[in-house]
DNA sequence: GAATCCTATCTTGTATACAAGATTGTGCCA
DNA sequence: TGGCACAATCTTGTATACAAGATAGGATTC
């Protein structure tokens, strides 16, 4: 038999250690192209994308072109009806729930785990970014820096409790809630209370002041998501 | 332009209802016996799975395996090396860690949310799975059936609270963490353990005993897994 | 004998032709 | 006018040939 040793490197971890790479480069970009089109609205939920379409509009067969979508679609970026054709996904507004009450969660538990013993350089980063929420909010510089920033503190304290994976995890199932966040297009006085109570969070955190976070992240967990406002003005977007 | 009734139609939620079919029969059952092979470990971690002997297997073309191979993939139960292989992959500790993690944190928040106020036949179920695990103990009928009433209770809990979607996510992540149990083999009395931990977690919950829960489930947030052990024995399995 | 190049042959990646389901619109008929 | 059948044409699904990277093993060279 042939190419045992292929198999035996491989097996004894030679090439495990490489980094995985899905294809060349062209793939990876049409990929991350689609995802901010998606994410950003400029393709609509509902709307339809096919692979000839693509395939003529980046010069690529529809073999390439079908890899994309599958995996596009596993992402809940696009739903695929077979020999019908693929949609951009509709927004699904249970989706968007269950991913807000997960991620407060983890992070009240999260937070509680740093309480009292939060590395000081950690404790620099979140300080600078909160300063910059605040530069945000004054300057009026928009709701797309600041949940830029909103997401890059909460990130910080994931990587700071060593659970940046878990961070990954909440990305994956992102699609829903990413854009729900777009539409909403939060109100400034709104921006100022999500500041104020993360600094409140931070102090809790280096008083070790467990309570109070249990406390200010309690109602949280009845995540509010206000599907009214958008069931009204954008029904045609809403998994129905 | 034409065929702008079919985008019309879904767009306008005729089809959305449908349930969504990747592809006829054969790809998924294709699937599922992949997943089983790799999870019961028939399929070894590092093991090779090339396209060409799947075809010949399976009486397909490459394509529709390529397809169940890059959904695999995405799943994390396959690598894939371009021009090199697919290999079925190894056991990521780092992963069980983490998902043990987020199992243990959103199973407190959602027991605490049912203490007091769990409904009757839920309690009813639960109660009858706990007899069930009972019986499995008393007459031996291994860990594997066990583990499965584990899962079943666990599974409920998440139904009765309105969180089904957030077991399903913690599924999709489980490749790593179902395979790393199945090689731990709890022992007997281990199991009695469990069972009684689960007796004691339903009685605070029937009691609305919410600091019962806290107490009880703490020591769980810092997964110990058995590492060592699996490293000595196992050690061609595991990600280094 | 050791290092290096080269070729055979394995692997997956891509392009393309064809199969087959789904929808539309037309023409027939009542 | 309404309803039905049917064909045209869109879509994705599958098979297959070929391209190209990666490895192994041997011939050549020193």
């Amino acid at each position: 038999m042939k190419f045992i040793s292929l198999f035996y490197i491989m097996g004894g971890r030679t090439i495990p250690n490489r980094k995985l790479v899905y294809s060349m480069t062209s793939k990876k970009e049409i990929m991350a192209y689609l995802k901010q089109e998606i994410l950003s609205l400029e393709l609509k939920p509902g709307a339809m994308i096919s692979e000839t379409a693509l395939s003529e509009r980046f010069q690529l067969s529809r073999t390439p072109i079908r890899d994309v979508l599958k995996q596009l679609s596993l992402e809940q970026y696009v739903d695929i009806y077979p020999k019908k054709g693929n949609l951009v996904s509709f927004i699904d507004l249970e989706s968007v729930e269950q991913i807000i009450y997960l991620r407060n969660v983890l992070e009240k538990e999260i937070m509680k785990s740093l309480a009292g013993n939060i590395p000081l350089k950690g404790l620099h980063e979140l300080r600078d970014n909160l300063a910059q929420q605040q530069k945000c909010i004054e300057q009026a510089e928009g709701a797309e820096v600041f949940l830029q920033l909103d997401d890059q503190f909460h990130r910080t304290m994931f990587g700071l409790a060593g659970r940046e994976f878990l961070w990954g995890v909440l990305q994956q199932f992102n699609v829903h809630y990413i854009r729900y966040r777009k539409l909403h297009m939060l109100k400034d006085e709104k921006l100022a209370a999500i500041r104020q109570e993360h600094q409140q969070l931070l102090d809790y955190i280096v008083q070790g002041d467990t309570a109070g976070i249990d406390e200010l992240l309690h109602h949280h967990l009845r995540a509010d998501i206000d599907s009214k406002n958008l069931q009204e003005h954008f029904a045609t977007y809403i998994k129905k």
